[in-house]
DNA sequence: ATTGCTCTGTACACAGATGTCCATAGCCTT
DNA sequence: AAGGCTATGGACATCTGTGTACAGAGCAAT
């Protein structure tokens, strides 16, 4: 992502530049994911960068003006995809099911990290909060519905939607840091303690290559 | 828990005292609670107990030390109980399942804001991270035990035991505020979801009947 | 080569946090 | 009432962070 971008703006930089304000944003987002908003300091992103913080407030009005950017990014990225794999059309459950598992796959899709970071910083600001709140309430409605177009009553849908997506932001709340590999062994049990269906051995085969590929694509 | 304690304290106390090390203790776990470690601070602390800061060094080494004591604390209380109720015997899995859930409605057996101040405090804590991870996995080979004690085999009792795990510790995350009584709306459903099997009309009624007892309790 | 624009460094003011030192207030015992 | 001990207040040193002011470096266009 970042790569790309900072070329450009390189290339178009008029003159003596030592961090553009993509570096600044670029290390702000890392930041905020690796170790939360309270890190995220004008000082300690300087001395990385290697820059003055007159540089920073050059491009930036205040540190306030920096998260409140770091917030558009995330609102752009993790909630449109969930919902956009969500609302795909899909022959059975298990496979709506395994639409959204993709997001918990490929982190170009969901950045489980980036979401954990909002989750904390919302504890303690409420404007964070509300943005939280509104795209969990999508996200979950989004399942919902995929299960309702299946069949099942509103209630059962609204209740697996919950359980799909608490338990994957649970998952992710742990930190386990477990290998794809092992992972997927668990496909399967998942799939069937979601949507209550038996998932057949071709879906479950479909789900690995779609791993697979995944895999070798983010490498 | 604290009214007593305090009693206690500030009777057997000998002379000039403002604030007794339970004071300073227990402000320290509510702050801990309510707003994350980063915000458990030595000067915000005694501001609030008006008392200078010396105080707080007369009774702990530091600020690392009454950190410790915090951990402590938790570490004795929140993985317990789950275990404890994971262990009970059960005439049936939605029984052995609402076992479980009697930690999700009684805060005296599972306080779910000091497990999230706990995981959002081990981010950036190698020994808080260890001591997290030997508490989740604790927790959810108990429940994985439960299962298994009812005729799941390893691999499904496993998943189970993380569905139902990892779903709460997500909706903990997500903070939602919701009202008992909507909660228990949804019991069925979930241990519908839960245990594949269908729960009776006695169990639900028994566990809304909990559910009540505790509520008042609590009150 | 001069001028102008963009970006950077240095310096300053200020706020809030930790930890240490030491005098002493206030109760308890004798 | 005097002394002793516990707990506290206030001063000081130090560190980390934000934000502002301003001079000036370095390239680009003229």
């Amino acid at each position: 992502m970042a790569a790309l971008e900072t070329t450009i703006q390189r290339a178009g930089a008029t003159g003596n530049i030592k961090a553009t304000r993509e570096d600044w944003l670029k290390l702000a987002l890392e930041t905020l994911i690796s170790d939360g908003v309270e890190r995220v300091r004008v000082l300690t992103l300087g001395q990385k960068l290697d820059v003055s913080r007159s540089s920073f407030y050059w491009y930036f009005k205040s540190r306030q003006d920096l998260l409140d950017q770091l917030l558009d990014y995330w609102r752009q990225t993790n909630t449109r995809f969930i919902v956009e794999r969500a609302g795909r059309p899909s022959a059975t459950v298990i496979r709506g099911v395994m639409s959204i598992f993709e997001c918990w796959v490929d982190e170009r899709l969901f950045d489980p990290q980036l979401d954990f970071a909002i989750r904390a910083w919302a504890r303690r600001s409420p404007a964070i909060r509300r943005a939280l709140d509104e795209a969990d309430e999508e996200r979950v409605n989004a399942i919902r519905d995929m299960f309702m177009r299946h069949g099942y009553d509103e209630e059962d849908a609204f209740v697996r939607a919950r359980v799909l997506y608490f338990m994957q932001i649970g998952y992710y709340s742990l930190e386990l840091n477990e290998p794809m590999s092992s992972r997927i062994t668990y496909v399967a049990s998942y799939l069937r303690s979601f949507t209550g269906k038996e998932p057949s051995a071709e879906d479950i085969e479909d789900f690995s290559r779609y791993v697979e590929k995944t895999l070798s694509a983010n490498r």
